[in-house]
DNA sequence: CTGAAAGCGCTAACAC
DNA sequence: GTGTTAGCGCTTTCAG
């Protein structure tokens, strides 16, 4: 068994409530009876049970992750800035996954709740505003990525509407003047954001992006593989495409290819999600926004953090992104926030 | 505040140990007071705190889940199957990233100490023998995927052995007879193992994978695409490649076609690690070999359970990989454990 | 400066 | 059947 404070009180040769204080360094000593306390901790290996002290504490010091529909390309980078958000107050993370289910989602909060978290972040791979977790939790909630429908509720996600503007500035800075966007299906509030994005963007430009030059499909290679040649088919001017994601520009790169066009002299490309792993294999690479999304953990950990002390920001906020620039479409980036590396994060796959 | 066992007692009018016995339906009592202590625990969304229990009970039914080297591709899959052999025990997760950072990896085994989870499982990106997380641990480690060095230590991973075999018997069913091999480094283990296997099963069928036909380099695409072409350069007559990941493999189809070579008629090929976003949209798609890191999971969080509950098996269990069919290498499987679908979890990205 | 005592929320013997 | 008591490991008044 584990030694107890009571060991190292017994073996100190002092009572239980003086090597509490001893060890927390609380309330008034000689300093020798502190350091023998100490050293006797040491030497027996003693290591406080903080279950037992989150029993008088209250806190825990433990806040739950509950991921709505599995692990996706987008979990580690988030969890990787949550996780060192919350480390600088010496939280750890309980991880629950929903897949999808009420019930399972359902049955996540009560265990959580049995735990006595300090708080919960939710997320889930769409940016879509969704339905809350629960009312009346008995901690405070962050929404991450994923938004919640309650206005009163705390949400952080992406600034799809940013990312939108950036890729087609930075088509515009190459040169591009006929512009389309090849993208997934317009029930996600991420690709009708980013269209809205583009166009706010081309019209400061005195460009346009008519309807008849966005293509919404699934989000896959196959979609911009066949689709960007019927584009060019239809509109053989396009001279720039903003792709919404990385898969679909893989597609697109390659569509172009097919048909003899060179990328990006002929047409430039632009992807989103920066998933390093494809967009840099393309041939030629394809710049892609990035969606910060270490920092957005990041943001999400503090403003929980902030949540639990009592300083709660109802609200969506939305983060900026960033463009990382590769040969598809090498453009000086103006004042634009440019993408540089992973920093602190063992990169992709 | 949440209700305590004593607020349920109170209202209830009955002890505390009775309320407590009548919630754990413990004991015996008369039916109607037992009724009464359950409607009123409803009643005020009385939420027994697990922490608390723990205290006594000495088990947290909670698990650490310490990655050395970050969240990658396989860890969602891993994840899952995790997740659901400990559901099983009602066990809880708790995640920790050490980042290659042995100071945090130390850390966060002190963290898990102190909050006494039942048992700890150690995964990696390597399948190489590791050193061992601590000694003399209170409580039980598993190593999923990565093993330990130390064989007095419980390790379950895959058998990249068989994985190589499966891969090249794929090859030989197709009609191959000249087969090469492009892969990554030979500094992990999961490479040299792969060629191993894939010999073994070679020379079953009269047929061998002499060095010159195996190629070592990053495991990327780019590998992929200029090794493929040397490669047909020096040895035209090479019908079938086993690649090392589909990352090479997508590498080398894309080669093949540029040399004018069709897959699979002149050249077929197998992947490994069943990457579906990649694998499935390679032209043609990438038949590859699936580490079932889902039930890799399970296994290892059934072990830990087991282990818990006093049962230990050292040593190194490794788990056999399926075949997943696809155009580029159109053979029947025979006796083969096929691939067919990522079952209960959301897939890829 | 140090320690006895009470209590955090819950469980488990053992009385009544 | 139900309640009293003690105790899990730790913190925190408050006396001494």
């Amino acid at each position: 068994m584990a030694p107890t404070i009571r060991d190292i009180a017994r073996v100190a040769g002092v009572s239980v409530a003086t090597a509490s204080k001893g060890l927390n360094g609380k309330g008034r000593m000689r300093p020798e009876t502190r350091e023998r306390i100490v050293q006797t901790a040491r030497d027996l290996g003693f290591r406080p049970n903080r279950n037992a002290r989150s029993l008088t504490s209250g806190r825990t010091y433990t806040v739950g992750l509950l991921t709505r529909n599995g692990y996706g390309r987008f979990t580690p980078a988030l969890l990787g800035g949550v996780e060192d958000a919350l480390s600088a107050d010496t939280c750890s993370l309980l991880l629950c996954d929903a897949r999808r289910d009420a019930v399972r989602e359902r049955h996540y909060i009560d265990a959580l709740a049995a735990r006595r978290v300090d708080g919960l972040i939710v997320t889930g791979r769409e940016t879509d505003p969704a339905p809350r977790v629960g009312r009346d939790l008995p901690f405070p909630v962050v929404y991450a990525y994923t938004v919640s429908a309650d206005p009163a509720d705390t949400s952080v996600t992406v600034d799809d509407e940013h990312g939108g503007r950036l890729a087609v500035r930075q088509l515009a800075r190459y040169g591009c003047r006929r512009i389309a966007h090849l993208t997934g299906p317009p029930s996600y509030a991420a690709v009708r954001d980013r269209v809205t994005g583009a166009r706010a963007a081309l019209a400061e430009e005195s460009l346009d992006l008519p309807d008849s030059r966005v293509v919404y499909g699934p989000f896959s290679e196959e979609m911009g593989f066949t689709h960007v040649r019927r584009l060019l088919e239809r509109d053989p001017e396009i001279d720039g495409i903003f792709c919404g994601n990385d898969q679909i520009a893989r597609g697109a790169a390659d569509g172009l290819a097919a048909i003899g066009r060179r990328v990006p002299d002929d047409v430039a490309l632009v992807g989103f999600d920066n998933w390093t792993l494809l967009a840099a294999s393309t041939r030629p690479a394809v710049a892609s926004v990035d969606m910060n999304l270490y920092r957005l953990g990041r943001v999400v950990g503090e403003t929980l953090l902030a949540s639990i002390d009592g300083t709660v920001t109802p609200g969506i906020s939305r983060l900026p992104c960033s463009i990382a620039v590769r040969a598809s479409c090498p453009a000086p980036t103006g004042d634009d926030p440019v993408w540089t590396s992973d920093a602190p994060l063992v990169p992709d796959a």
